[in-house]
DNA sequence: CCCGGACCTGAACCAATGTTCAGGTCCGGG
DNA sequence: CCCGGACCTGAACATTGGTTCAGGTCCGGG
């Protein structure tokens, strides 16, 4: 029981694509976007810390929520360089989007509760509807696609 | 007091784009896509009527609750064509996001409450956790980006 | 009647999130 | 040592939801 001699396995791509059931081009896209990372083999292939299992599921989980790639990369940038994430720092992550969800929740909720309400009585004629002109919460953001925003 | 002299008044493009906060662009595209429609003036500028106000509040909407303009437009397809919609008949439509929204809302607070436990837990290791592993309640829906799937 | 601002079209472009492909390399089991 | 399957890279393409631009037309107030 040399430790030297006991490594955790390191993964393949193929292998970390069956595992998280993410393609493996979106891993490597991922890498290219610099929200995973894996070092290479003398032949130049990409290996994995078992780590990145977990933190890909952490993207998937995130993107679940609707947070976009940018942002996620920003919050897996707090995790510690050059140290096995410990489950105190994946808290202290994951607690990132606990107000961010909260917040979406209650909108959704809102928007349940007057959708029937607004479009149905009428008042969905914009101008006054909160509904319809919701720039006070949400805000200009620029051109592109925006996921949860529009 | 003539029926015909008091039309109520049509709207231009950019009438429409003022009132409803949506830029002109956004106006055509949406026409090209068929959510919504004009006919034109003699010199081929649109007109809408009114009521496109309420169809593009429902549209931006139905964008902030996360829907893809195409699943918008199906529903505004069950609009009765040639009779300007009755409250009734928006009710019913805007009935179609009930569902999806109370889902939505589920989802997310089941996420919410998991989201520490599992992450901080270690569960979150692939595999097991649901969080993680959604496919069954999700399944695969071909290429491109999908927004609150993933 | 004229002029400037609003409008028209089609094409090109943007950004996010990946996938697919071509052409070439690596690696491990027999 | 060899072969087939896994892997590599870079480029091109896909999809959603638009915006921007060039080049030309319309329309209404003076």
């Amino acid at each position: 029981m040399t430790r030297v001699s006991w490594q955790a396995k390191q993964l393949t791509v193929g292998e970390l694509s069956e595992r998280s059931g993410v393609p493996a081009s979106a891993l490597r896209f991922y890498e290219r976007q610099g929200l995973i990372h894996s070092h290479r083999t003398a032949g130049n292939q990409r290996r994995y810390t078992r780590d990145s299992l977990r933190r890909v599921a952490f993207i998937r989980v995130s993107q679940r929520v609707g947070i976009p790639l940018a942002m996620i990369r920003e919050v897996l940038g707090l995790l510690p360089e050059e140290r096995t994430p410990t489950r105190a720092d994946w808290a202290r992550v994951s607690q990132c989007w606990r107000d961010d969800l909260n917040t979406r929740i209650k909108q959704l909720e809102q928007l349940r509760d007057r959708l029937t309400d607004c479009i149905g009585c009428g008042c969905l004629s914009i101008d006054i509807c909160t509904l319809a002109n919701p720039e006070d919460a949400l805000g200009e953001q620029g051109p592109g696609p925006r996921r949860l925003k529009a």
